[in-house]
DNA sequence: ATATGTACCATTACTACAGATGGTACATAT
DNA sequence: ATATGTACCATCTGTAGTAATGGTACATAT
């Protein structure tokens, strides 16, 4: 299991870390009780800082690819392969599409939209 | 017919402009086929900028409230009382609210809704 | 000439957020 | 002791958008 981080690419380091460790998955390099490397290891490893990696695995963890057993460390969920193809950041940027397409249509401009949004998104609810 | 503007209200300066000439069309102080002082007039007498009062206006014609008919000036739309209680802003606030909604309830981040809002508004479709 | 709405060009100040970094601390286990 | 995930605190840089400002120009009319 190899993971490289380039810097270079304006992909985020989190995003390149999940994205590595899924496809690892998918691809069984990576089959279901795999232990991960620890969140500090791997951050020692790709001199990255402990925060970027323990992002990438909460958000694996919520994505069921990864699970995260405290003090045993992380590993690759029991059905990691079947949770793996489910693509939430697919299914979010559809959802928005259709919102904003509706909206568009009836005329609203993107300012008002961006706004209105940023509204929403303010007020937690 | 009198707009005040008030700089210490957060409002931004075009939004308290069309609320106030809704609210006039809305009260009957502004019946249809009113003529409206002319965009630079306005912008003169609330020592505003032009564009300012322009944005104002294009919202307004925009969600039928007024009209503009070039060098002959603007007007009250004819059907103005009618339109300005469809509330296109409140309908937008509407639709992102049950969107992002779901999108919570499904576990996406609101960071991931943010960035995902964000790659779609910049990509002009 | 003068005035209308409109369409470009541009700049400034402000705000908000993402991404990443660092430090500290906790309960839990070996 | 050492290591695990996790949860706070915080700072910094870069980016991006809003709101508002200003200037210039155009076709169209009185």
């Amino acid at each position: 299991m190899e993971i490289v981080i380039n810097i270079d690419d304006p992909t985020p380091v989190f995003t390149q870390l999940m994205e590595q460790i899924k496809t690892a998955v998918a691809n069984n390099h990576l089959p279901e009780g795999t232990p991960l490397p620890s969140i500090r290891q791997l951050a020692n490893d790709l001199e990255v800082n402990s925060k970027t990696v323990a992002k990438a695995y909460k958000l694996l963890e919520r994505d069921n690819i990864i699970q995260s057993r405290g003090y045993r460390g992380s590993f690759v969920h029991p059905d990691a392969k079947s949770h793996c193809h489910i693509d939430l950041s697919q299914w979010t940027t559809e959802m928005l599409t259709d919102c904003i397409a509706t909206l568009r249509a009836k005329g609203v401009t993107d300012s008002e939209i961006r706004v209105a949004f940023g509204s929403l998104m303010n007020s937690k609810f």
